[in-house]
DNA sequence: CTCCAAATTAAACAACGTTCAATTAATGAT
DNA sequence: ATCATTAATTGAACGTTGTTTAATTTGGAG
């Protein structure tokens, strides 16, 4: 066959990057494949590459996404809420579920990386910020008084540290069962981090 | 050529395992390779696979080793403090040192999966919960009045929380430079559960 | 000295990311 | 309407990966 123009080159982007997003999903991130994805929207790999840069371009386009549609869920269960220390707790909430629904495009987003050498792309430091962003803005509304930097700081530490429980949860490398749970876990760490930011609050 | 018994089996598992670990460390966990490592200690594949079940069995066997090192690394560098809260700090400072020292090799541990389905070897297992139980041990000196389910909990939460901010920073999703550092951040992660568990003491 | 068993190799396999010349089809010009 | 141009798409190839296997070589036991 030849050029056939039955979709445009953007929809054959979105195409690919959600076969692979399925491809993920059922059958781990180890085995998603540029022939599979290809073959998955009725094309070559040739055309692939037409269409990314390499294997590595499509992954990252993927985990753009995943970031996108993680954080928009977050915010729309986040909105509703008043008091900011209890938008805090739904967003790591959210976070949590997200990850383990979607353990293996989760763990991708971490877990790739480009090329030795190449730099992060624009599209991935973008995005790489927005979550602790929206943890600084609601530690602002809990003391406004702190100067910016103690903010960003202490969000930073803070969602880290979930983070950092939810990737050792997810790959089984934490003890978990009874009394022990994630979310316990994260309670925690918020209450710990939350307490501190409020106890020297100069208010 | 045939049978050499020039080393013995054990030897080349050593061998093997210690070519990999250079391989990691100079060429990034990506670049290790099975006949990279049978070259550089002069065998073939075949070698490789008659002493390794397979690949991920040599790595594997190489995480197990790292983690190990680590491990007694943090001991030596801790016995001698006396104050169970300065040890803590100082496990901490050694693993981020670690981390930071072998990205690769550290990374490699937490982001090696063995084949999809088959369960964690329990070689792993035996030394998953060897970073926690020393945390608790601190953890528990601080306030014996604890239940240990509290103190395995905290210990839990505190390490995962400090694991996190190691791995964002290595991969580079965290913002660093200026007044915010890895130590910065992790101070403040213990400073808070510290102060945290102290605050409700019975004692 | 011979034979057996174990160690080692070389070659093959399927699948991977990647590249590229060859084809096919839509488009613009005549 | 026809042709030439241009872009899309393919299929086959390349080198490399993990893995398997038949064939070799060798050390040691009888």
């Amino acid at each position: 066959m030849g050029r056939r123009s039955d979709h445009s080159r953007d929809e054959i982007r979105e195409m690919a990057i959600a076969a692979a997003a399925k491809q993920v999903e059922t059958e781990g991130f180890q085995s998603v494949t540029a022939r599979k994805v290809a073959s998955e929207i009725g094309y070559t790999v040739g055309t692939l590459y037409h269409v990314f840069r390499n294997f590595d371009d499509l992954i990252i386009h993927m985990n753009a996404q995943t970031i996108d549609e993680m954080a928009a869920l977050i915010q729309r269960e986040t909105r509703k809420k008043r008091n900011p220390e209890v938008r805090i707790r739904a967003m790591a909430e959210v976070y949590v579920k997200y990850a383990t629904d979607h353990p293996d495009r989760w763990r991708l987003v971490f877990e790739h990386q480009a090329p030795r050498g190449l730099p992060t792309p624009a599209l991935m430091k973008e995005r790489r910020d927005v979550m602790f962003a929206m943890v600084a803005d609601n530690l602002r509304e809990i003391s406004s008084a702190r100067i910016p930097q103690e903010i960003d700081h202490t969000a930073t530490a803070l969602w880290s540290g979930i983070h950092g429980i939810c990737i050792l949860a997810l790959t089984g490398k934490l003890y978990l069962g009874g009394a022990f749970s994630m979310v316990k876990l994260i309670d925690t760490l918020i209450d710990s981090v939350l307490n501190e930011f409020r106890v020297d609050d100069p208010a």
